[in-house]
DNA sequence: ACTAACATGTAATCTGTTACATGATTGA
DNA sequence: TCAATCATGTAACAGATTACATGTTAGT
């Protein structure tokens, strides 16, 4: 996330915690702790460059700017998205969220087939031993619940994503 | 979750990471290194006691049995459900798998009435500065499926959530 | 004068992942 | 006999949370 926003423009790391947690789920807290060390991070590996504004001390905004390495890595994860960031909503939400930033729409569209997929392969949250048990037979009505929202979520998906394929 | 399936009957480990797995989106792995750690965890703290099958070694299964210090911190827990229990959608999920096991109808629904205030405060992924962006007028078309998809997502769980608190 | 929001950081602690390590059981 | 699955664990490392710590800016 700290990559891709960084990747619409140069800005600090308070604009982008606020990015951050708006995407996160419109409530999700992401702490200094975890944001501050992260951004760290992504400078010693080369990926952000940090640069403090003059005059300040401890109080002053520095300015982030994403790398040519920074952008290159950026682009590299996304068109190489799999496993967990296909297979976990949030992860996946996340990777759509700058899935344009690709240059080629051939690579965007391998990434939606590979969500497709997923969406695809019949799945059951609960088993009676190992016979998946389908929605219909679930008596406890929020184990219930919960199947028919996720088959309605899961619909809504790929009826989008096999639109957007086909467009 | 540890809790949760240790109160439908006692069982060993490897049993309780088949059925985490199957519920945790049914790719998501649990490792070892998560998974036995968590249940010495929970054991020192009282609320789950193992006991270890005679006559093997290292091999041997571990039956493991939810104390009724366990059954009442399950309880207290599942009745308080709120924060980011209720706001993320994995963590609800997991809650709602185990919901039924509350004694009283009555914080059974106070716990769906509290996620279902959630879903209906509105809520905006995007920005234009400070201004929230409808899906509309989202051009990017991967945010744009994105916004989409959430909302249909969350009208499907909001009308199964008003269906169940009126019955 | 005070408060809220802006802005950045560190230290202690906890938890998760990965890789390593052992051994039993079942079926081809 | 070999592989897969069952079954449990540890150690090194990475990352997240919480709490602490500091200072500025803008509005009331």
């Amino acid at each position: 996330m700290v990559l891709g926003f960084l990747a619409e423009g140069r800005q600090h790391g308070y604009e982008l915690r606020r990015k951050i947690e708006q995407l996160h789920g419109h409530t999700r807290r992401i702490s200094d702790g975890t944001l501050y060390p992260a951004i760290d991070r992504l400078e010693r590996n080369g990926y952000v460059a940090k640069e403090a504004a003059p005059g300040r001390g401890r109080a002053g905004r520095h300015t982030l700017t994403l790398t040519d390495v920074g952008r290159r890595h950026l682009l590299d994860v996304l068109r190489a998205a799999d496993g967990h960031d296909i297979t976990d909503a949030t992860r996946f939400f996340v990777v759509l969220t700058f899935l344009s930033l690709l240059p080629d729409r051939a690579d965007q569209h391998a990434v939606l087939r590979r969500r497709l997929t997923f969406l695809e392969t019949p799945a059951s949250f609960f088993y009676d031993g190992n016979r998946p048990i389908r929605a219909e037979e679930v008596v406890d009505p929020y184990r219930r619940g919960l199947l028919l929202t996720a088959r309605a979520t899961s619909a809504a998906e790929k009826a989008w994503i096999r639109e957007e394929i086909d467009s």
